[in-house]
RNA sequence: GCCUCGGUAGCUCAGUCGGUAGAGCAGCGGACUGAAAAUCCGCGUGUCGGUGGUUCAAUUCCGCCCCGAGGCA
């Protein structure tokens, strides 16, 4: 069975430092868990390990796709899988590192998704109806054809309505029915870093004023002279739309850094009510900035594991 | 020193003609299968500044005190 190993845990809580450590312990290659890293020119604000760090560990899905190219988590995940193979034919671990939850889970979950054309046409459209009947009509024609699926999700959640519907329009299978998964595909070991929720905070704090101080405003600037604004996914994460808000005069400076850390407060509150849920993942909580006592935590889990398999 | 206004949730404030209180934001919890750093759902967390008095009952009325803002001297 293919090993594969995680690093999970919400942002700016030391992830990618540890698993830069790990991986010269074990033998391993970095495979970014990111939604947002997969972007090129997407730098300072993703948090991504600078490039002298990514010569010495090999990281992969990193810089792969352009802001203006569409992609999902089911490339994601097929793209993965084919690495994790890879890297385990090479007798080498993979390590998988990042904070998007859904990301990890189509991984090692092995989400089953169905082929599926071009799908911004009809999104196109069917945004287009929304806006002329409302998102009522859309939610009353999902329950039409996947009553299952309109159950699960708010009258309210415009998103998954969308999505489904395309899904739906495309393939001609109801949502529900395509929510198919293989369980065991890999022999797991997943480990999830967390700390006190005051000292979480201020680092991301922290860390946003260093992101800030190291060009992130220009960075945004730079893209938006390359034609990138709130159009495109990739400017809509944390940091970005901000920025661009900012740079477009709708928010001010002091907001700007308020709003930013606020939001990214949030997020890593979502990424850890996703990752507890996962039974599988051990949990290692980082008592203060001591990274080498999680190292040394993370190697004894992981003798452990290797003992016991 | 005197006068006026204010002191209620972490913050900004509403309210109770006397029956221990509620909004927004923050916060906390949850969901999540082709946009996911996205999107959505749920939950008030309180010595009503302190202390005496009136009252069956005071955060509310009255006295005194403390704190803040403004005004008059």
């Amino acid at each position: 069975m293919q090993k594969l190993c995680a690093i999970v845990g919400p942002t700016a809580v030391g992830k990618s430092e540890l698993a830069l450590a790990v991986a010269s312990k074990i033998n391993g290659e970095i495979v970014s868990c990111d939604s947002m890293q997969i972007y090129k020119g997407l730098d300072i604000g993703t948090g991504k390990v600078d490039r002298q760090a990514q010569k010495m560990i090999v990281h992969h899905m990193i810089d792969i796709v352009e802001i203006d190219e569409d992609y999902s988590v089911a490339q994601y995940a097929a793209q993965t899988r084919e690495l994790i193979a890879d890297i385990n034919n090479r007798n080498k671990i993979p390590i998988l590192v990042g904070g998007t939850g859904l990301f990890y889970q189509a991984v090692v979950d092995d989400y089953q998704f169905f082929p599926l054309a071009q799908h911004k046409k009809v999104r196109a459209d069917l945004m287009e109806q929304i806006s002329d009947n409302g998102l009522h009509w859309a939610y009353n024609k999902l329950k039409e054809v996947d009553l299952d699926y309109a159950g699960l999700i708010s009258i309210n959640d415009q998103k998954r309505i969308v999505r489904a519907l395309e899904v739906y329009l495309i393939t001609g299978v109801p949502f529900s029915k395509q929510q198919n998964k293989n369980s065991g595909r890999y022999n797991l070991f997943a480990v999830g870093l967390d700390m006190n929720r005051a000292a979480l905070y201020q680092l991301i704090n922290y860390r946003v004023d260093k992101m800030i101080a190291s060009g992130f405003i220009d960075e945004v600037k730079h893209l938006l002279r390359k034609g990138y604004d709130f159009r495109y996914n990739a400017m809509q994460a944390l940091g970005y739309k901000q920025i661009l808000y900012y740079l477009f005069g709708f928010i001010d400076y002091d907001n700007l850094i308020e709003t930013i850390k606020l939001e990214t407060r949030r997020f890593a509150k979502r990424q850890l009510t996703w990752f507890r849920k996962d039974e599988r993942i051990i949990w290692i909580s980082i008592p203060e900035s001591d990274h080498t006592l999680v190292l040394e935590k993370f190697l004894s889990l992981w003798e452990g594991q290797n003992k016991a398999t």
